[in-house]
DNA sequence: TTTTTTGCAAAACCTTTGCAGTTGG
DNA sequence: CCAACTGCAAAGGTTTTGCAAAAAA
């Protein structure tokens, strides 16, 4: 249920920069940290580990147990941040630009992704209504999209 | 991702009328459905399918699988309802009332169960905004509660 | 009796952990 | 060289599936 601590947002914007906050927090740059820091950036939205295992550059797959402890450790940095759109594994990102927030049709499991500023107007009415800090960066607002909406239930 | 079609919401207030609508439905009343039943109805809050198990009634705990096979079925029948509250199994409560809705805390955990009525200014501003017909019967609405917001990050 | 349901065992899925060997600095 | 890291294998937690035996109608 907890979730856990990341640092402050680290400011990069590409590889290398990324690769310099690895370095700089004293953890080696391993080859298996290249590997899936170019998978990272490479990958157009959040990615699973085993999809980010797969496009690391390298043929083979990097092994699954070295992909979760890195990202986790990027987790920690402040380079990565990971998402929970629905059921099925959770999706790694590269958290830059402030972070993306989700919202998540039940359905048909259509994802759109938005800025934060555009939530603000629903934060600020959690906030009154409930004192809640309201955030869907890593479990994302979950409801019906247009077209399911409109849908009977019980309809797939 | 795809969430499990469910019935229009059943109309039942106890056991009796519960076991009415699995018997209705063709299904059989077995005596695993009805301590399943009685499990579900003691319960105070969502629980988990391994809690269900063992608080049916028998002293021996009930097989797993049948429990979540017939959680399954009485979600069809619109009996049950299932919720995703952060990390964790999934947990199960009695569909009445038409049903409650979630607020948790990622950080400590708090849950708070609202009335969705509570919500509806919120729903109508998601969909005024996004056209998304926002729910937290299934996953919650998440963020940091009001303790927990005014501690800095990090800090577990 | 016949069809449904159970209980057990096994597998599937995602993620974590232990450990011996490898590698980066 | 030595601590940090990897790869493999195994286990952990939740949920699903296959199947023969048991129970409901």
């Amino acid at each position: 249920m907890t979730v856990a601590p990341h640092a402050t947002a680290a400011a990069f914007s590409d590889l290398e920069e990324a690769a310099a906050i690895v370095r700089g927090s004293g953890a080696r740059l391993s080859a298996a940290r290249r590997g899936l820091l170019e998978a990272l950036f490479a990958a157009e939205g959040p990615a699973s580990a085993e999809r980010l295992a797969r496009s690391g550059g390298q043929a083979e797959a990097a092994d699954l147990a070295s992909v979760y402890r890195n990202l986790e450790l990027f987790e920690e940095l402040g380079i990565v941040r990971h998402v929970h759109l629905g059921h099925g594994p959770g999706l790694y990102a590269l958290a830059r630009g402030g972070g993306r927030e989700y919202l998540v049709c039940e359905r048909c499991g259509e994802v759109r992704s938005v800025d934060p500023q555009q939530l603000d107007e629903i934060r600020d009415q959690v906030r009154e209504n409930f004192g809640f800090e309201v955030r869907f960066t890593h479990f994302p607002l979950s409801g019906l999209c247009e077209r399911c909406a409109r849908r009977p239930p019980g309809g797939r």
